[in-house]
DNA sequence: CGAACCCTTGAAACGGGTCAAATCGTGTGG
DNA sequence: CCACACGATTTGACCCGTTTCAAGGGTTCG
């Protein structure tokens, strides 16, 4: 794992200034720095946490995407979801540090890594630090229940159409379009994966999405041309934004 | 909803006398208490929460069985997970408080309900009963993890030994075992809507591991023979015990 | 100029869905 | 005590969405 020692100050951090995010307070902000015992910068396609590993660490991804998975004994692969800047990672770990799924990054991507040990001066220090916290954690359990229903119950069209439309709002939220398109670094592998489908079948269903004229996806950018519509097609109605918290 | 203001008191309350949960402070105790709003009886079949309801209490689920649910446009219902005594309620409404899921009961179940406009204080004056909040909802999201890692990529009959396990466990180490056998208020058509599986090919299912000798369901009873042929079989293996919080 | 990834496409096989109907309690009302 | 409704479980037959197998093409990169 390449480690950076560069640690950028939580105040500078561009994250914050974005709109999306719940403002904190500046001694907040600076009880988080002191918590954040480093950066991880990765190149895509690597590892940020093995599956099974013992953890002692819990992260916020500051920049880049990554994903969260679980990789079968025959050596299927589920994606339980993606993951965008200003995500949590790794609070599912039991008590005894032990986590049961990878985390991997799609692009090159930045961590702020805390402490696991540390939790709970967090919830001593600021209490509502504590509590955002769980938001996160919660939050995160929406978009998983989320996917659980789309795989459960909906076909492949549907549930393409409602990743497609789920990461990009969440990546609009963030700022992350440029003129209407979003650097989209998922490979089908990566849709497929996440949606319980084959690699085949989530190719011919996208060519059929694309077709439909639901999205468009030229050098990994993607636009989506008619997002109520899309969100018709895929039976799923975003929840309306609102601020989020921000550790 | 029928509710009964009968209020026990915590600090006599049989759940926390189980070995499985972490001991509170009388102090913690006495907090929540003070906190606890009212205790909700219901009888089996009857919504706690109702799906998109605004909803401005969190939950415990004090004695019996529900599940968390989903239903689509098209009378399609995916279950999220079931919930024992123990489990908390409703955190994943976000800031707004509503709740995109509905909550039913699987049996007669009592729920201690907690406004969730003093959520903060209980950060503000018990810091580890926050992290223990966190601590349940991360648990949560690990029990949905494992389930759409078992809808996404497992077939029907791993699916729902899965099931059985999980639930076997979870109730075993909740001490809701009797001589081996544990009271099953679960339906097929249940197990169908939690595991994106249809009735009719649950039932087979069944029927096929019943044959194969893992589990006997007699009268609302189920046994399961040899716990760790299932979990190869389903390639799932629960997580060891631990003692678990409890708000 | 292979090697390694993606994305595509066609054909065949199958797991699981859908439809339809019978059986078996269990509780209710006459 | 019987008739009936209702819900949960079964079973059989058929169909279809999705998987699997197989192969070809495009691009990047060492």
């Amino acid at each position: 794992m390449e480690e950076n020692m560069i640690i950028t100050k939580c105040t500078e951090c561009v994250l914050r200034n974005n709109i999306c995010f719940i403002k904190a307070e500046q001694e907040e902000i600076e009880f988080i720095q002191s918590l954040k015992s480093n950066e991880i910068v990765l190149d895509a396609g690597k590892q940020l946490i093995e599956q099974g590993e013992n953890c002692d660490f819990f992260y916020t991804l500051k920049s880049g995407w990554a994903f969260r998975y679980v990789t079968l004994p025959d050596g299927k692969r589920q994606i339980l979801n993606f993951l965008l800047p200003g995500d949590i990672i790794g609070m599912q770990a039991e008590i005894n540090h032990e986590i049961s799924h990878g985390v991997e990054t799609l692009t090159d991507a930045t961590f702020c890594a805390f402490p696991r040990k540390k939790t709970l001066d967090i919830y001593k220090n600021f209490p509502s630090l504590g509590y955002q916290l769980t938001w996160l954690v919660a939050h995160e359990e929406l978009i998983v229940d989320e996917n659980l229903v789309a795989i459960g119950r909906k076909n492949a069209l549907q549930r393409i159409a409602m990743l497609l439309v789920s990461l990009f709002k969440r990546a609009s939220v963030l700022g992350m379009l440029k003129e209407e398109s979003l650097y989209f670094p998922i490979s089908q592998q990566h849709i497929a994966d996440a949606l319980g489908l084959s690699l085949v079948h989530t190719n011919k269903t996208m060519a059929k999405l694309k077709t439909y004229g639901v999205h468009e996806l030229v050098d990994s950018h993607i636009k989506i041309k008619d997002l109520s519509k899309v969100e018709k097609l895929a039976e799923y109605y975003a929840l309306p934004n609102q601020k989020r918290p921000l550790l």
